[in-house]
DNA sequence: GATCTATATTCTTTTGAAGGAATATGAATG
DNA sequence: CATTCATATTCCTTCAAAAGAATATAGATC
């Protein structure tokens, strides 16, 4: 029973908080490394390496734009991934830790509209 | 951001192939240890070191019954864990390692309805 | 109570992941 | 082209998990 079943990938990547909330934050919209860092509120070498683990794994996928790396959702998710999503989506709903990245997020929001806190001007939502 | 979110011990548990077969098996109805090893075609150490790890973290529960153990899925899951075993018994449909698993646990069906290969006289669904 | 059966635990080795410090890269800008 | 900014990588240490071999336990049976 030696095959690599695909779920696992998804579910190995699920099973660290930092990497949940990343993938919790990208259901938001795409968003870059240092929005990243003021919504979850750790080191960019954390951030860094976590989506580095998820973009290896094809849970993420990114893009450069200038001195930025934005990263996103892929736009068409396997079943499994996009099943997983949604369930993240779902249980997250109730529990503080995500609810205050969202919170975060929204209070930067505001500027994300022209141009974000690092410059990227990525526009969330 | 040390709180330990609950949703994180659920993704542990998920993120093992064995871990994930022995779940995914459970959704047919309670089994004991002996039944899993026949329908896994793991050895005894392995299944049970991994039941146990599920028990500890309340994704099975489990009932002597004479000389077998009987695992099962928890009566009233939590939202969290019960949307998850959804999403599981979901992503697994068309996966093959899966899918021999319930194979195999059919094929000894019928003697369970009365008593299982190992005597234990599980009734599976 | 000795024995058998089903299951659990201990011990050991190997492997991989997480975190932080320091450093490197790559694009933009003066 | 030197510098700055955003991000990635390397190196290191620590820790936990997985697997198998061997052994222990707990209930049933003779």
């Amino acid at each position: 029973m030696n095959v690599r079943v695909e779920l696992i990938r998804i579910y190995e990547c699920l099973c660290d908080l930092t990497r949940l909330r990343l993938l919790h934050v990208l259901g938001q919209g795409p968003l870059c490394v240092c929005h990243f860092q003021a919504v979850l509120r750790e080191p960019q070498v954390k951030i860094s390496k976590h989506l580095g683990y998820l973009r290896e794994r094809g849970l993420v996928v990114c893009e450069r734009q200038g001195n930025w790396m934005v990263y996103a959702l892929p736009r068409k998710p396997a079943r499994e991934l996009r099943t997983n999503l949604a369930c993240l989506q779902d249980c997250a709903q109730d529990n503080p830790v995500f609810r205050a990245d969202l919170a975060r997020l929204k209070k930067l929001a505001p500027q994300f509209a022209t141009t974000g806190p690092c410059g990227c001007g990525v526009a969330v939502q």
